[in-house]
Parts: structure tokens; C-alpha cells; sequence
DNA sequence: TTAGCTCAGGAATTCGTATTCACGGACTCC
DNA sequence: GGAGTCCGTGAATACGAATTCCTGAGCTAA
């Protein structure tokens, strides 16, 4: 049957609470005692009950995290990768863990949140990407639960950290009109995604600056979907000569569409987009692109709540890291750059 | 304050049992008493405290996973992401969620599996390619721990789901054969790689039946290193007119290198991997790739380890479910395909 | 009419751990 | 040398929900 600290108690000849005192590394436990109740914990093969342990120290240990579903296309998405990856990384040497639960629309996402941590199966979150005036996200803030927004909360005061999709549309815009281009349009995702918006709106903001008219398209994200808008683009009357695409994913799918439009990348159309993936290595020759330190802004994100959990007394304090980005330029922006893939 | 069971009941003028009840979904509660506490609950914004409950009830609904520490290379795996997608997914409409956690070398992998059932942090578990006689694993079994392997559990009578890569390897290489090659080799991971080494000897056996010569070669994950062992091929006296390579991102990488050599695929290299990723829709001109069915295979492990954990008695019988794989040919094998991406 | 049965719902118990309180002995300090 | 302090440990309690046991009312059947 399962072994019980009591059980581990009489063996031992101590107390229960001793063993607890043990298994807790309380100094003050004699340690003979001590060494005394761990031999027999692991002859028994003793494991603490972490069901009756989160109760009783009304702490999961767990920390909550929700995607929502991906659409086809975005299934392998890399991003997705690196945040699990970088989370759990970044949560190892902690006493926490990661939890993950996958939302069937944008709406429900919020809805989620808002359970796991009312009904406290996880000690805090990770709030993905919020919409903007989440009302939800706004009620859990003041009841205090540990969050920390990965994205923009708004107006709310949420500690977050972001990356500055603005500035890095206007690095992306800035380079091209650098390589003397003046005909440049932008590809975001579907209209309303906020990190499309900001990108665009860096862009429209750079090239209004410079005098130049800005020319703005849509397409589904994913690779496919974005090499049927670039054909589309390619076929109208007077296509662009350089544009900002919305993810490397999506700048592959218009590089494919300008071969087989006969365009060559990049004298006759110059391309940079964002993330800085692998995939920016992969295609020849070389995909332009921002970097927005991703993975630290993750690493990052997860210290923050770390300390919040740590010093949940702290509650009013809030803050907002912006990381930084960084153009990474390569051949599918500049002749002047060999094929460094 | 927290709300619990008892602040409802005595605000609805009931027993903390029939509260308990209402929440169960308890036929027997007279639906006067039951629409009162509801409305009680609704009020006071009542959730179940899950630590409590899972204490109570001696389950966490909650089931785990552990990865490994990736290398640099693999951060941005679209397998994890397929992975994460495809459990979550499969999760929703059940009452259980995922935990992930992240081991640092391969060996801690099975100690923190061990660890999350003993201590009965989870109520089952995906375990992710076991080593080869893992005893830890063993012991798991034998104390009848829900668990689904994804991959081989070699002689262990646990149930698993796998796909056949020993029949994915022979698809690649009858493939090549069929296409009049003759000097064929195999680029695959780091040795002692299972998922590899069964590729390659799917591979061996095929040019075996043949007639025809072997040759192998290893390389570390990700593209950077196939790209440069690639290199080192090519270079060689002798080098192969085909290529069957490990996964897409490395066969990506030998595509370049290829390019980089004067090489062009499919007429002086041909080039076939496995997983059918979307990178093969990418690269110019399409890669030939054994879509090894993961979405199914993960799918189907979760809805298996679903019913190992609603009908725990049924312990003793165990299955091996094999998904069938499919070669899908692109520009990268054969002249007679348009670059179809 | 009464023994027996059904049924809604209350009272009490239980789960395994962390923690508080209590206690006896050893020690310190004037 | 007696009062106060510290220390290691055991006893007792609390955490919130699920569940078992029990009760009293209403019903049926002989």
C-alpha cells in the first residue's frame, strides 16, 4: 500500500511531524535523527505526496500557461517551440513547473486564465498576448494573482515584458530605405492581430517620415497563404520593389513566389521580416531579419513571475521590459551582402 | 477571503455535503435545492480549491511529459511544437491537462518520470522515447503506473505507439532505387540515436536486398552540422549520387551544401528525409520526405493513455500500435516531379 | 396499521502533510 | 541556586472537498 510519512514515523521510531521536519531540511532536527529517518525514507521508497503537500502548503508549485489552437499552418510553428523550451528551462532549479492547457478560440484563452488560477491549480501565469481591454486579465490583476503578461497589457498595471514590435518595423523599413528603395509595401497576418498592427505600424511611421506612400496587404499566417498574396501582389499593376513581411515563415512563402514570378531576390525585390529563425539560414540567399530576442524575453518573463511568487507581498509593484531588437541583415535585402546563410 | 464549500452551504441554507453534491452533478439533490446552491455559488463567485480536490479524490488530473534539454540547434524543433499542439488538443474535452518538464541530460529524463508518479504529481504519463533497457521504466510498469510510450519500449508489456522507422528508412531507399541510383548513402544523427540507427537500418537492409553498397555517415542535429558534414561528402573521392538524411532540417542543409558545391539536386544529388515538415514545401525544388504520421501517433497515444486512466483495472493488457508512414515525393528526388511545393 | 423501503440531505469522517503548541531537559545568568 | 531561555521532539490541529454513514419523512404493501 502507499507509504505515508506516519508509516515512515514508526519505523523510524520519531514522530510524524520529525519526518516532516526532515523531508522539510528543518536545521533544527538532530542529525542523527535525521540521517536515521532518511535511511529508512529510502529504503522505503517514500515519495512526499505532492496532492496532500499542495494542499496542506496551499501551493501547486505549478505554473499555467494557454495557447490557443493553432490554426493548420501554425502547428510546427518554431515560436511555440522555443517558448515551451525556454520556459521549462528557465523554471529548472526552481521548485516549479510548467502547465498547459490549449484554448478553442481567442475569447476562451482569457476565460482559462482566469479558472486555473481561481480555482488554484496553478500558483501563477504566464498571460500570453492579452486583447486588448481584457476584462478578465483586469479583475485577476486586482485580486492579486501572480501574472506577468508576455506582450502588452494595456493600460493595465501588470508587470510584462514585450518586445517593441514598433521599432522593429521601423528597423526592418529604415534598412530597406537605407538600400535606396523607395517602393516598399508591408505583408502583416490577418487584420486585428495586435503584433501585426504594431509591426505595420512601425512601418507606415518610418515611411510617412521619409515622404514615402505606404502600401499595406494581408494574408493568413503561414507560409502558404502568404505565397499566394505575394503572387497576387506580384501581379498587380505596379508591385512593390522591397517589402516588410510579417514572420520568416511568411517572407519564405513570398521569396518562393518572387522565383516564380521571375523576380530575383534581391535586385528585383528586396525582403526582411522577423524573428531571426533558422529559417533565415535555410533559403538562399539569406533572409533578412529582426531579431526580437524572443528567447530572452522569455527567460525573462519567467524570472519575473519567479519573483513575484517569491515575494507575493511586492503585489503592488509592476513593471514593463521592453528586450531589445536587432536587424540581421543578410542577402535577401542587400547585394552588398555575400550569401552569408 | 476564500470561499469555500461551507460558506456556500450556509448561505444557501444547506449541508456542505449537498454543496458537494450539486458540484458532482448528484442526481439525487432536488433540483429546487440545486438551482439555490448554484445561484449561491454563481454569486459568490465560488471554484473548487483543485488542490483540495485532487487531495481529496487522489487524482491531479494532470499528465505528464518530459523533454530534454535541447541543443542550441534544436530550440526552434517543430516536432515539439506538433507535439505540444497535438496533447493539448487531444486533451481538450477530457478533465486532464498537461505538465511539462525539462531533463538536462538524457539519463534524468526516466528519474524525473519516476519522480512525477511516485509522488503522484500526474496520473499518467507519455513517456518519450525510453532508452533501451530503462530499468526505471520497468519498475514503473510492474507497479502499474499509467503510462504510453511514445516510441519503443522494447520488451517491456507496456501499451506504446510508434511509427516504423525501419520501414520509413526502406521507403527513402527503395525510392532512390527505383529512380535508377545506385550509389546511395545515409546521413544520419549522432550515433547511438535510436530513431537514427533504425532509420539507417532500414536503409542497410533495403540496399542490401539490392546488391548495392552501403555508406554511412553521422552528424550532430540541426542544419548548420549537416550542412558542413555535407560538405565534407561531397569533397570526399568518391562521393554518393543520392542521400537519404536523417530529418528535413538536416536535409535542408545538404541541399545547400549540394548548391554550395555545384551540385545540383535532383540531376548530380538526390535527396529524400523524413517527417515531412513544411520546411519541404520551402526549398526550392520540394524535398522528397516519409511523412511519418506524428499526428496521428500522438493523437493516439493520448486517447490510449485516456483509457488506461478511465479503466485503470483493466492493467494487464497492453498494446503496440504502429502508424503507418508514406513517402511523399517532391522535386528532391526525382526529375519527373515538377518542383511542386 | 405497521413493518419495511426509498430518498433527500445532514453529520461525521477521511485523505497526508505542514505547522503550531506544549513539554521536559539542559543551559545561562545574575 | 532559582528564574528565564533555548532546543529537540511529540501531540494535536487545520487545510477543503468527497464520501460514508445515518436519520427522519414519506411511501408501499401485507
Amino acid at each position: 500500500m502507499k507509504v505515508t510519512q506516519q508509516d515512515i514515523a514508526r519505523l523510524a521510531q520519531v514522530s510524524q511531524s520529525t519526518v516532516s521536519r526532515v523531508i522539510a531540511g528543518d536545521e533544527r532536527v538532530a542529525s542523527e535523527v535525521r540521517e536515521r529517518v532518511q535511511s529508512v525514507m529510502r529504503q522505503a521508497n517514500y515519495h512526499v505526496d505532492a496532492r496532500a503537500k499542495s494542499f496542506r502548503s496551499r501551493s501547486t508549485e505549478l505554473i499555467g500557461l494557454v495557447l490557443h489552437r493553432p490554426e493548420e499552418e501554425t502547428r510546427e510553428d518554431p515560436f511555440l517551440s522555443m517558448l515551451v523550451q525556454g520556459i521549462t528551462e528557465s523554471l529548472a532549479g526552481s521548485c516549479y513547473r510548467l502547465t498547459i492547457e490549449q484554448a478553442r478560440t481567442r475569447g476562451e484563452q482569457s476565460r482559462i486564465y482566469d479558472d486555473m488560477l481561481r480555482s488554484r491549480r496553478v500558483d501563477g501565469v504566464l498571460y500570453l498576448e492579452p486583447e486588448v481591454g481584457d476584462a478578465r486579465l483586469a479583475r485577476l490583476q486586482k485580486d492579486n494573482f501572480p501574472i506577468v503578461v508576455l506582450g502588452n497589457p494595456g493600460p493595465l498595471p501588470i508587470t510584462s515584458v514585450d518586445n517593441d514590435n514598433v521599432l522593429a518595423g521601423r528597423l526592418a523599413t529604415r534598412h530597406l530605405i537605407d538600400q535606396g528603395h523607395t517602393s516598399i509595401g508591408y505583408l502583416g497576418g490577418p487584420e486585428g492581430i495586435l503584433v501585426s498592427d504594431e509591426r505595420g505600424e512601425g512601418y507606415a511611421n518610418t515611411m510617412r517620415e521619409a515622404g514615402m506612400p505606404t502600401r499595406c496587404w494581408h494574408a493568413r499566417f503561414g507560409f502558404h497563404s502568404a505565397r499566394q498574396r505575394a503572387y497576387e501582389i506580384f501581379r498587380s499593376p505596379n508591385p512593390p520593389e522591397a517589402l516588410v513581411v510579417l514572420d520568416d515563415t511568411m517572407a519564405v512563402g513570398v521569396m518562393q513566389a518572387a522565383e516564380g514570378s521571375g523576380l530575383y531576390v534581391p535586385r528585383d525585390l528586396a525582403v526582411v521580416s522577423f524573428n531571426d529563425s533558422i529559417l533565415c539560414s535555410m533559403v538562399p540567399p539569406g533572409l533578412s531579419s529582426v531579431n526580437l530576442g524572443m528567447n530572452d524575453m522569455i527567460s525573462l518573463a519567467v524570472r519575473r513571475l519567479l519573483g513575484q511568487l517569491q515575494h507575493p507581498e511586492a503585489g503592488a509593484a509592476h513593471s514593463r521590459t521592453i528586450v531589445p531588437c536587432e536587424l540581421k541583415i543578410r542577402g535577401s535585402s542587400s547585394l552588398l551582402v555575400e550569401a552569408t546563410l
